[in-house]
This record gives C-alpha cells, sequence and structure tokens, in this order.
DNA sequence: ATGGCCACCGAGGGTGGA
C-alpha cells in the first residue's frame, strides 16, 4: 500500500500533473494540500475518471485538503473538533483500515508574529485532537506540509531564516512524536540534504536550497509494516510546478477492503 | 549587493506562501 503527501499550490492549476503522476506513481491513497479552491470547483469527475474516490475540505484562494483512495474512505472528518477555526486545513479518513489525516499547517510567517502565534495554537490543538485519534485508532498516518523542519539536517545549511527552524516549531514536532508516532522518512538511510520544498526564487531547486517540511508520521504497527520512504523529485522538474514535490511511503501486508 | 517566483483576486498591485 503506498500512501503519498503532496502540496499542490493550486490543485486547478496542478491537476495535469497531478493525474499524469497518479498513472505513473500508483499510488493507493494521497493526501493533498493548498488546493486554493472551493469544493464546488474540485475536479472531482477527473479524479474519479482517474480511478480514485476524493474527499475534500476546500476554501477559495487559500488552505484546503483532500484525499483521495483506490478504497472508498469511512469515517470522513473535516477540522479539528472543538477547535475554531475558518481556515480549511485538516481532513481525515479511514481506508482499508488506516486511519489517515491530512494536514497542512500554517506557515506561520515570521517567529514572534500573530501567524506565529496562531501556528503554535494550531499545533498544540492538533496535537491534543491526535492523542484522542490515536487511541481509537492504532493504525494511523498523519500526512502533510507540516510547515516545520524536524531537525538542522532538514533544512539547507545556508537557510537563514528562522521561520520552519525555530526552537517552539521544533519542539511541538517532537510533541507530535511524543504521542507515538515516527518520522516514517528516518527509519531509513536517506541521502544528505534531502527537501521536500523549494523556493521558486533563486534558482532554489538547482541549487538544492530548500527545506524537508512534507512529512508521514506513522503510528508504531504502521510502522512495523513500513517498506520505505521516499521523495519523489520528479514532479518538482516539470515545467510550472508545484513549490513541494511529493513524499511517499510503502507498507507491506495486507489490508481490508 | 540585492532580490530574483508563483497563485490568488480582480482589474492595480496587494497578499500570502516558505
Amino acid at each position: 500500500m503506498k500512501i503519498a503527501t503532496w502540496n499542490v499550490n493550486s490543485l486547478k492549476v496542478r491537476l495535469p500533473h497531478l493525474l499524469d503522476w497518479l498513472a505513473s506513481e500508483q499510488p493507493d491513497v494521497v493526501c493533498l494540500q493548498e488546493l486554493k479552491c472551493e469544493d464546488k470547483a474540485f475536479p472531482l469527475a477527473e479524479i474519479e475518471a482517474a480511478g480514485y474516490h476524493a474527499v475534500f475540505n476546500g476554501q477559495k484562494t487559500y488552505n484546503g485538503v483532500a484525499i483521495l483512495s483506490r478504497i472508498a474512505p469511512e469515517g470522513v472528518l473535516r477540522d479539528i473538533p472543538g477547535f475554531d477555526d475558518p481556515q480549511k486545513r485538516i481532513i481525515a479518513a479511514t481506508i482499508a483500515g488506516v486511519r489517515v489525516i491530512c494536514g497542512y499547517f500554517p506557515n506561520g510567517q515570521a517567529v514572534g508574529s500573530e501567524k506565529f502565534a496562531y501556528k503554535l495554537g494550531w499545533l498544540e490543538a492538533l496535537t491534543a485532537w491526535l492523542a484522542q485519534e490515536l487511541a481509537q485508532h492504532p493504525r494511523l498516518v498523519l500526512a502533510g506540509d507540516f510547515n516545520v523542519a524536524p531537525e538542522d539536517r532538514d533544512a539547507h545549511p545556508d537557510w537563514k531564516e528562522e521561520i520552519h527552524v525555530s526552537a517552539p516549531e521544533r519542539a511541538a514536532f517532537q510533541a507530535l512524536l511524543g504521542l507515538g508516532l515516527l518520522d516514517a522518512f528516518r527509519r531509513f538511510d536517506q541521502a544528505e540534504k534531502s527537501f521536500s520544498w523549494w523556493d521558486y526564487r533563486m534558482m532554489a531547486f538547482r541549487r538544492n536550497f530548500g527545506l524537508r517540511i512534507d512529512h508521514l508520521l506513522v503510528s508504531a504497527p504502521l510502522a512495523e509494516q513500513l517498506l520505505r520512504c521516499w521523495i519523489d523529485k520528479a514532479p518538482r522538474k516539470l515545467e510550472r510546478p508545484s513549490d513541494h514535490t511529493p513524499v511517499l511511503i510503502e507498507l507491506g501486508g495486507t489490508f481490508p477492503r
């Protein structure tokens, strides 16, 4: 079973890339972020024609998340329960017995800003809710654009901004791990300077001036089934790409349909 | 040295992203 996460930075613009990628990579589950489209504009017909179910939580201009799956999703939940927030950043669904939580974490803009405070508050609410989700669903994956580079090796050495690498953000990431989740990427040997996002400016992709901020965190029972975790840089090389590229895991074993 | 892109909305540039 292959599960992917990809911040597409506008589903409308990236739909051709997405459809090509689904056909070539054949993932079973795909978590998408930054749809930047309302639910009524979601390209459901095209996604279904590609062989996928889709559930989504969209918003005009900003944010928006979706889960695509070959097997029909169950137990769909939108937004963090009890957290009053107009921004559409969370969707969850159970697919073949795996609880999949797709998140587009706040950017935070700058350490100390109002948006930074929102980011930390959002992370706190997410963590509290996730503890409940884990209690109900031992087989769980939290996938998405975390907007946090958890360790120094997850940011290019020349990254000078504090945002995405600050101590409070990294502490919040550790709190998620503290729930019993594992960073799938670090369960395997990986190349140095492995990143999932590169700025559109400064020829950042060519220089590999990036950050690893897109993650799949898995619960312990799922970690035992992990076969691999990798970053697929191919979509980032296309014309008019998203600034993020997909990250995937493959789980071994059989899954109920 | 500085800032360099892209998508959005909407009809100008401003906002946001990371």
